[in-house]
RNA sequence: GCGGCGAUGGCGGAGUGGUCAAUCGCACUAGACUGUAAAUCUGGCGCCUUCGGGCUUCGAAGGUUCAAAUCCUUCUCGCCGCA
């Protein structure tokens, strides 16, 4: 059986930290840089193995909370695993390479950020000027309550109770059985004080070396019989003194690759990530964690350092009525849409296709589930064609030039 | 023709003397969404506004009352029953 490995294939002559590069797992090959769809439960929200194989897709991401819960882990290891489960197959009924979350974003999305709208995405800087939706943001009755040893959660589904400690999660996700997974984690709250910040990410450190550990004892998944590979999480959120002292650290520790996790200030996305990958091993993998709702951040984030990212928006846009187009996003559901009878694309790749805006907008009006399918397969698309583009850019030395093209096209003024 | 019931904002439908520009749902409209609590959520939705408030509304016209979507009279229209 493979084992894991990653090469670099070429390093940018035009950005100083932008590679492409090749992973190698139990399960096949991911050239980055790459989209990771999100199939948070074992299945990429509204669409088929196939309509991710006719778009690109060359791996996929689950989530262990969300799967411990419903259908649970023994369930999913006697079906052998996620990716089995889910028949995440190619043509030749081969199982393709696969990711599992560790349960750490929870601790924010059930936790500090539970019923606030805070994400992890600060608009505005730091502390000093919140945004209207951050001054408004009211914690109550949290579904995550985190101690130094792991995290209680109450379930979404029906409010028991469920303890997670980074032993719990490695556990989880051995039986999961994703050919790369994560070091569980506390993904915190942009607006948290530098001192919480420093104590999160502390107890994610020393949560980090237990995983190792558990890692270690466990040996090879339950479900696949395959050697897994753990990826440490760098927190720090938008401290750089923080993302330094914790790429540092985790840098330190024997992982497969490393995940950049945590939340952000928009404006110093880029930086804070190029801290992160500065310190961490050149020759391992590097993954922004739930990041690529807008295209800059992954432009930033591969000349960050970045080789892989994952994230929930254009299946969530996509189901909302929201699209990627090269002119920028166009929300379908705007009335100006009813009778825009051009064409939405070009592109003979995207599902959107054959269809004028006119059509997807009373697919979105008239709520058939259709709309929704189809928004999600073309944003998906489009990520994953972005990440590929410029992975050919890096290849051809065009990369500077490709971005000037795409962004500004994409962040001119809409004219649709 | 007689009797009964009904007519409320784009639609459905609350309200049956004052706290009603009028609950609510739908539709409409704008916004949000970055390791999925989300096929979701938030705002607006008579007219005007210096956002304090002002103005005109509940089939039509009159009337009672300090006060009417709510009570009375007539009319118009609709539905049901009897001729």
């Amino acid at each position: 059986m493979k084992e894991f490995k990653f090469e670099i294939v070429k390093k940018s002559s035009e950005v100083n930290l932008a590679r492409v590069g090749k992973i190698t797992t139990p399960h096949g090959e991911i050239l980055t840089p790459c989209f990771v769809p999100v199939g948070t439960k074992a299945s990429v929200k509204g669409l088929q193995v196939s309509d991710l194989l006719d778009i690109g897709a060359q791996s996929v991401l689950a989530n262990t909370y969300h799967l411990y819960l419903q259908p649970g882990k023994d369930r999913v290891e006697k079906n052998g695993g996620f990716p089995k489960m889910m028949s995440w197959v190619n043509n030749e009924k081969k199982i393709l390479p696969s990711w599992t979350d560790s349960g750490g974003f929870q601790v924010l999305s059930l936790g500090a950020a539970y019923g606030t709208g805070v994400t992890k995405i600060a608009t505005s800087s730091l502390i000093p000027s919140l945004s209207p939706k951050e001054k408004g943001a009211v914690q109550k009755n949290p579904l995550a309550k985190i101690d130094e040893e792991g995290v209680t959660f109450k379930s979404i589904i029906d409010g028991s109770l469920h303890r997670f400690t980074p032993e719990i999660s490695m556990q989880i996700q051995h039986s999961l059985g994703a050919d790369i997974f994560f070091a569980f984690d506390e993904c915190t709250s942009p607006l948290a004080t530098y001192e919480y910040q420093i104590s999160a990410m502390e107890r994610t450190h020393l949560w980090a070396l237990r995983c190792i550990l558990e890692h270690k004892r466990l040996g090879v998944s339950n479900a696949t019989g395959a050697q897994q590979a753990l990826f440490g999480v760098v927190q720090g959120s938008g401290y750089t003194d923080l993302r330094e002292q914790s790429a540092k650290f985790m840098a330190s520790l024997d992982f497969d690759g490393y995940g950049i996790g945590g939340s952000f200030t928009k404006s110093d996305i880029k930086r804070d990530v190029s801290i992160a990958t500065s310190n961490l091993p050149e020759n391992k993998p590097r993954h922004l964690l739930g990041m690529g709702e807008d295209p800059i951040d992954i432009f930033e984030g591969v000349e960050a350092g970045i080789d892989t990212f994952d994230c929930v928006s254009p299946t969530r846009l996509g189901r909302h009525g929201s699209i990627y187009t090269e002119n920028g996003r166009v929300d379908l559901t705007q009335s100006k849409y009813k009778d825009n009878f051009n064409k939405i694309t070009t592109d003979v790749k995207s599902p959107l296709f054959p269809f004028t805006y006119s059509y997807l907008s009373h697919l979105f009006r008239s709520k058939e589930m259709l709309g929704a399918i189809l928004a999600s397969k073309h944003n998906l698309y489009f990520l994953i064609s972005l990440t590929s583009n410029i992975r050919q850019s890096i290849l051809e030395d065009r990369f500077v030039k490709f971005k000037k093209d795409f962004c500004g096209k994409y962040y001119a003024k809409l004219t649709v």
